[in-house]
DNA sequence: ATCCTGCCTGAGCTATCGCTGAGTATAAAC
DNA sequence: GTTTATACTCAGCGATAGCTCAGGCAGGAT
């Protein structure tokens, strides 16, 4: 399940994208500016960000430059009003993926998004580190030092996320809502179970602790 | 929970504001004058500053100058009532974030004052230093020198509070005020309590104090 | 059909945190 | 130097966040 964020101040824009996105499949958030894309950006992680040339306030580029300025390799889809091939240029030398014109059928912009994810699936590195800590995502086998370490596949998405945001606080609620689907109806305990397993298996010969509680926050991948 | 302070000599627009902003959960302060504007702002440091431009006495841009003066940060939100673009344009450049043209609809300023809000928040730092001490408002872990220490919850808070205002005086009241909730009913002891851990933990390997007290005043954060 | 493995739930347990209250120390006031 | 107000300290208690365990259920393998 991927998140897509779409940043646009027109409404009519947004509404259909949300639609035609959310019935593809896909998780899809809405910001009417600049900042508060950056905003959603920054507690979301969006798998890829939609994103208009022309807003009022802080324009298109800039948001660009800020949310890779955070994350370079965040796919980022230009939206541009104008043809005028300087703006287009201007955009993707600064860091846009890719852009569509508008007005654009959903079915471009569709075909787009995929291609971008895709694109970017087949850079993303298979194996993700932290210490002595690695995952290869694609056999979905993690490393501790030299020990190798079957993990089921909630327990290996758990700790994906914990690879993919290190040293940052993960609240139970944003790993229910990545691991679980956001629409899970149980309780925060399952995290809590989870955790528990995955630090038996981490630290089964005696390693150091990797996932760290802060109490009333959440958890952090982190050394010592 | 958030602090807004309003300055408006008419009753009428700051008795719809202190409701209107309760209800949405804000601590609302009233002045009536921007002298008592100035007095309450610098004691009770508001998240956010709503100002009449028009006002006997002080009028609102020398207020303005006079708040930035102290807190070059601080979101102030203008009200102006005549829409001449001179006005409007004196005070944005004078250092207004925003302002709101009078009269207008409740749900517009709720929504500017939420913006306003969340660019604040999202441009201020994640970290925190005084000398050699810092903390990490994420991880709510501070680090005194290369010493790293863990706080809980409310250890933090209280520390944000002295890094947020450095070699100021903080009464305990204030200190209870902003960490624990206003209408905290128990003593400040509490206050005592905290402060003593916090030095306990700052000073743990015998580094110099930081927080002094100062008998019948408070307590500061400062070197020496 | 049965066994096994993995996912999830619920209940009880534990440790930590936040707070209180009483007693002690210290500084200021007289 | 004594008194008084203010601040500090410490032990302990209650609440609760987080941990742990046992068990039920479902789907796939044997």
């Amino acid at each position: 399940m991927q998140r897509i964020l779409t940043i646009d101040d027109d409404p009519s824009v947004t509404s259909v994208l949300k639609r035609g996105l959310s019935y593809e499949g896909f998780v899809v958030d809405i910001a009417s500016s600049g900042q508060e894309g950056l905003d959603i950006a920054r507690e979301r992680y969006p798998d890829l960000v939609i994103l208009d040339v022309m807003m009022p306030g802080m324009d298109g580029l800039e948001v660009l430059r800020r949310l890779r300025a955070a994350d370079a390799q965040l796919p980022v889809l230009m939206l541009t009003a104008r043809d005028s091939p300087t703006d287009q240029v201007a955009g993707l030398e600064r860091g846009a993926d890719d852009y569509v014109v508008k007005p654009f059928t959903f079915e471009v912009l569709l075909a787009r998004v995929r291609a971008l994810l895709r694109r970017h699936e087949a850079e993303s590195p298979e194996v993700l580190r932290f210490g002595d800590l690695s995952l290869d995502t694609g056999t979905r086998r993690a490393q501790r030092g030299e020990r190798n370490i079957d993990l089921t596949s909630v327990e290996h998405d758990l700790l994906k996320q914990f690879l993919e945001h290190p040293e940052r606080v993960l609240p139970k609620e944003f790993l229910l809502d990545r691991v679980w689907s956001y629409d899970f109806g149980g309780s925060t305990n399952i995290v809590e179970v989870y955790v528990k397993q995955l630090r038996q298996k981490l630290e089964a010969t005696g390693e150091p602790r990797l996932i760290h509680t802060l109490r009333g926050a959440g958890y952090v991948l982190r050394e010592e």
